[in-house]
DNA sequence: TCAATAGTGTCTGTTAGACATTATGGA
DNA sequence: TCCATAATGTCTAACAGACACTATTGA
């Protein structure tokens, strides 16, 4: 994309749910007559712009639209190899929620986060690293739901919540933090989805917090 | 340090505690007729170095030794000022236990970190994001350790990670959850500090986990 | 002796996780 | 009807924080 031997790049690690599983957006580079080739948006930023603002940039071509949470996630500047070559490249997590991806830009597709093709070792390190920091995040503030579409059930957040956590939460335990946090709030409308009895549908909405708590914080482990 | 207009710098906050506060240390900047100047040490990735060598190379001179801790905090490129006016500077937190800043390097000095000097505002942007991200690691592994020399009391102990998480914790409770975690062992030395009971040395020996926990985890709130 | 600090034992309220039960729809 | 899922109530073990107490030194 830019010319040789930058300083810098700037990646972005693009994260929906796709059904149950957790993707990453790819897009294939150029060499039509080789064999396929991904790797995760990416772009030196220009003179006049921050790093910020240049991973917005790149991820707004691919993307139809900009994501729900944009956040830097570290500086990789060891000697892995990236397709740009650039010395330092920044990694950012973008949160897409679940079916906004309707409209990707030609070249992209979405690859679940632990089957991606072969990529550059760098972007390799950066995907990990997103993980950790979207982990890490997770009981400090309530992204989850940027992973959701406006509304949603509780069994849909209690998914997503696995899926970034990577393990199974305990249902009754689950619920009464979640109420005990105040995040969320009940609509009129059910949602029958196959079989079993039809859920109710909830909505995001954050309400103050008298004391102490800032997200949601499970412990909680197994499920049933 | 470098010449004009680099595209990146690495600045290096070292951290110890001075009796009941913490410090960062800095260094002054030329001007010897003009006013007081204080900067974060930093400087230019050479281009054979990753940035973590860079960070490393950049405390050698000003600290004796190397610090016990020497970790990522994050690539700040908004446009806030830098002294080298690097388009993007990287932020790393140095650890140096107690005692261990004897030798300083000629034009360096501690500051307790709400003391500032002024400073450039990115600089202080960074010693921000350096003490989030120590306290944010602080109940994720066992960083307290780092910022004491090898034999210690639980109370000294304690008042680091008062220091760090920066409000008062449970006595009782402190000792309870320590001693859950498996972090220390105590040695048949005993310190007398002034008045009261001498108190009992202990040391860092991490013994393994059979299942669960991380690091020590406190809740505590409200100390006597 | 008093003051100050170290170190411990007990009580209680909160809560995570297990378990059980009811509710409600589709096949 | 049977089965699958939603939603909720109760029990229990673990634990954080409060409190009280003993232990051991210096002044």
């Amino acid at each position: 994309m830019s010319a040789r031997r930058p300083a810098l790049s700037v990646d972005v690690v693009s994260l929906t749910p796709h059904g149950r599983r957790l993707t990453v957006l790819l897009v294939r580079v150029g060499d039509s007559r080789s064999k396929e080739r991904w790797e995760l948006p990416n772009d030196a930023p220009r003179s006049d712009e921050t790093i910020d603002e240049a991973a917005a940039r790149v991820v707004r071509p691919t993307l139809g639209a900009q994501p729900a949470m944009l956040e830097q996630v570290a500086a990789f500047g060891d000697r892995r190899r990236h397709p740009s070559d650039a010395a330092v490249s920044i990694g950012y997590v973008a949160l897409v929620a679940s079916g906004a991806s309707a409209s990707l830009g030609g070249d992209a597709a979405w690859f679940p986060v632990d089957e991606l093709p072969p990529i550059a070792p760098r972007q390799r390190a950066i995907v990990d690293g997103a993980m950790h920091a979207v982990r890490a995040r997770l009981d400090q503030s309530p992204i989850a739901f940027r992973l959701l579409p406006s509304t949603f059930t509780l069994s849909q957040l209690q998914e997503i919540y696995e899926l970034l956590l990577g393990r199974r939460l305990h249902k009754a335990s689950f619920r009464r933090a979640l109420h005990a946090s105040w995040l969320v709030e009940p609509t009129d409308e059910w949602r029958s989805e196959g079989r079993g009895r039809p859920a109710q549908l909830f909505r995001y909405a954050p309400r103050k917090r008298r004391g102490s708590r800032r997200g949601v914080r499970f412990e909680g482990v197994s499920g049933t």
